[in-house]
DNA sequence: TTACGTGCAAATAATTTGCAGTCCC
DNA sequence: GGGACTGCAAATTATTTGCACGTAA
């Protein structure tokens, strides 16, 4: 990464045809300025209000799913209602904790697939996503 | 199978703790009265209509919970908003046909994990879902 | 009889959209 | 300046809930 994390950032959208708007500079300055993250369109737009950057929700969904059509996120859909959005866009596989709904990352060498089954007649394979679900033991906690 | 499929419905019903109730019949006799299948809510609902059995939609997502929490049925939360209820509640794993949303086994034996990732610190393993998003291929459809 | 089930409509929750005003290039 | 972008609020979609009435045991 360049020395200046904006810039760099600027660089980034220049790339995905995406305009460096104060909003998606924002925004990309929360997504990727830390380690990957999982996060909801609400989850992020309760940071940008905590950081005082002024986005508005949808905005916040806009840019989520402009970002992924960029490739510079993936969205991630567990369980019933709301997306994840992973800042990290390469194919990985993730733990899902019931309790909290949290994402976590599986290290690629901590999983295989030894068989990958035929598609169905008429359609070829896009992807594979395997959801790890786990639980908290009672037993000393994390 | 019993020789009355009303019959053993009416014991699959019992033995699950759920009064066997017209319209919990009515849904049961769609749900497992063919093959394995993969079923919205809506999808019941707009079948019981078609087929002049009298249920509302709320009844439809109580039964299929229900029928759920009983393990007569499996819910499977792909992509976004709606889940899927499979008839077959043994663990498996499915195909997602991206243009359709239509959700298909895959038979246990085409598909193997050759290594299962250890649980992250505190927590314990619940359960592993695959996901494996296929396309139409344009050349000979299905 | 009586608790469990059902139907309806209103309530929620997550997400999308229409449109007037704003901002980057 | 002009089209892309944003914010707001209203619209959508999927699902849940409250409550009066119906029904299986």
């Amino acid at each position: 990464m360049g020395a200046c994390p904006v810039h760099s950032l600027r660089g980034k959208l220049r790339q995905a045809r995406l305009r460096p708007t104060r909003q998606r500079i924002a925004l990309g300055w929360l997504l990727f300025g830390r380690d990957n993250r999982h996060l909801t369109a609400e989850m992020l737009y309760e940071e940008a209000r905590a950081a005082k950057l002024p986005v508005s929700l949808a905005t916040v969904y806009n840019t989520l799913h402009q970002f992924t059509a960029a490739g510079l996120l993936r969205e991630v859909a567990v369980e019933g209602a709301r997306s994840y959005f992973d800042t990290n866009p390469t194919p990985h596989h993730h733990f899902l904790v019931e309790e909290t709904g949290e994402l976590l990352d599986i290290p690629d060498r901590d999983i295989a697939l030894a068989q990958l089954p035929p598609p169905p007649p008429g359609c070829e394979l896009v992807g594979v996503d395997v959801v790890v679900r786990v639980r908290r033991s009672r037993q000393n906690g994390g």
